[in-house]
DNA sequence: GTTGGTCGGTTCATTATTTGATCCGGTGGT
DNA sequence: ACCACCGGATCAAATAATGAACCGACCAAC
């Protein structure tokens, strides 16, 4: 592994629950040496990554990632032509959505938005890196992606995350078919032990898959008729994603097979 | 200079002008070998800061800027919250206005706002880095802050971006005095050859200064009536700025030496 | 169709940088 | 006074970065 992944490593170990860390904690948390671990903060410091709290020496994301994120999103601004259309369907169905890209061979999440209706909510960090085996997201891109996506990440050992997260590359392939069929992934308790949920692909201007629009919601309210109540407009909102980013829907969506929803097979 | 910084500085090349570099410009940009460029690149794509148009083969700035932009404005939402103030502000003068922070011996800009209310407007890109010594921002930053870094900015050579930027550390220091009198920063196409700008700081929680407020006009409007219109909207934002951050004013701003504006001394 | 320029990307021996055990001085809590 | 932890510095050994040369693909001109 080269020396910039490891420093670069180091900002996705902050979260929500984790906005400051200092050097003994990056230490713990990567397992790399001291010396090490203190010679990359200092470099990312000094590039405007990562700030110092002056009082406690804690490390927190630096600046540099306003003005870069900035640039991104006026050149490129997925995430301001997407949010509305994650708010809009959160209300509509009122549960938790989100809007993840790829990256690598993972998802990276642009923005979710929770309406806030219930008493129990799904909990979603933002700087998590959402793995494609175990989310609906990842089964949504993995299906529509091309097979060398497809190979590098069924080719790895996959991770366990629950009891019923699929590890076995067959028993997924199976599920991507379902994918492909239906237009729409659904999976139950496969990331986290008590969330349900679906997700819908999001195409770029080529035709290739970008990202997964998603809905994720508590086990207890994970009702066969809630949960098909929600497809219709997971369906129409990606729809409009793909829209609203330049994108154009490959040939399965054309008319035909996006039009029969999925049967429940778990839940 | 180590390989953390070279891949990071790679990053700063893309600009609203330039939102897509491919390898070969890279390679011009940095002076860099094209194998190492091309090595940086690529450990910068499989971390998700850069991604690849499929076609062109260029970069573009990656997703996981906007994941950790967004961990950060959820842990520290310095961008939320100065937003409106700099929107505001430039509603109110009717000019472009704009907040940059620290970031270690230069201003990393956060966001600004135009009104667009002329023909004429000042070019701003979020995605430059401002030198502390030739912007408005920067002198009013340096006046305040620690000797540290102030000896840092001026003990190097200082590189004139037109005729009229200071350059001469003594010069300088008599610019900060003023602007420690007067709580404002006044500078007079010295960035730009076309650009008036003037500039208030912002403070942190301990009073330490974190970044500052400006507002920049086009040297045909910068007639001393509308620069004198504009210096009390921008101390009172500024003040409101600081506060919405959480940070304190030091003493000068306790009420005195604030009050009086600066005397006109050139435009 | 051939040529010459450019593009992105790769190779491999040489070289320089990163690495980490260890030490140091300061600070805050007990 | 003590301990634990912090950020920071040192230096020989190990590892990773480097860059000249190379490759195939593409494009436009002749």
């Amino acid at each position: 592994m080269g020396t910039i992944t490891k420093a670069l490593q180091m900002l996705d170990f902050f979260s929500r629950a984790r906005p400051e860390i200092g050097l003994g904690e990056f230490v713990r948390l990567s397992g790399r040496d001291k010396a090490t671990v203190h010679r990359h903060l200092v470099e990312l410091e000094e590039n405007g990554f990562l700030e110092q709290n002056q009082i406690s020496r804690a490390y927190r994301l630096g600046p540099a990632l306003l003005r870069l994120s900035g640039v991104r999103e006026v050149t490129n601004p997925i995430r301001g032509l997407v949010r509305p259309i994650v708010t809009a369907l959160a209300e509509e169905v009122g549960e938790l959505a989100h809007f993840s890209v790829l990256q690598g061979s993972a998802l990276s999440p642009v923005c979710h938005a929770d309406p806030l209706r219930h008493g129990t909510q799904v909990h979603f960090d933002e700087a998590e890196i959402l793995p494609m085996h175990a989310t609906s997201s990842g089964l949504a891109v993995l299906a529509f992606a091309d097979t060398k996506l497809r190979r590098r990440v069924l080719g790895r050992p996959l991770r366990p995350h629950t009891e019923r997260t699929p590890v076995d590359p067959d028993e997924i392939s199976a599920l991507l078919d379902e994918v492909r069929r239906t237009g729409l992934s659904r999976l139950d308790r496969t990331y986290d032990e008590e969330v349900v949920s679906q997700a819908a692909p999001i195409f770029g201007a080529t035709g290739e898959v970008i990202g997964a629009l998603s809905v994720a919601m508590p086990l207890v309210r994970a009702r066969p008729d809630h949960l098909r109540s929600i497809s219709r407009p997971l369906l129409d909102a990606a729809r409009s994603a793909t829209r609203s980013l330049g994108g154009v829907n490959p040939a399965f969506a054309s008319g035909e097979a996006s039009e029969t929803l999925p049967a429940e097979h778990s839940a």
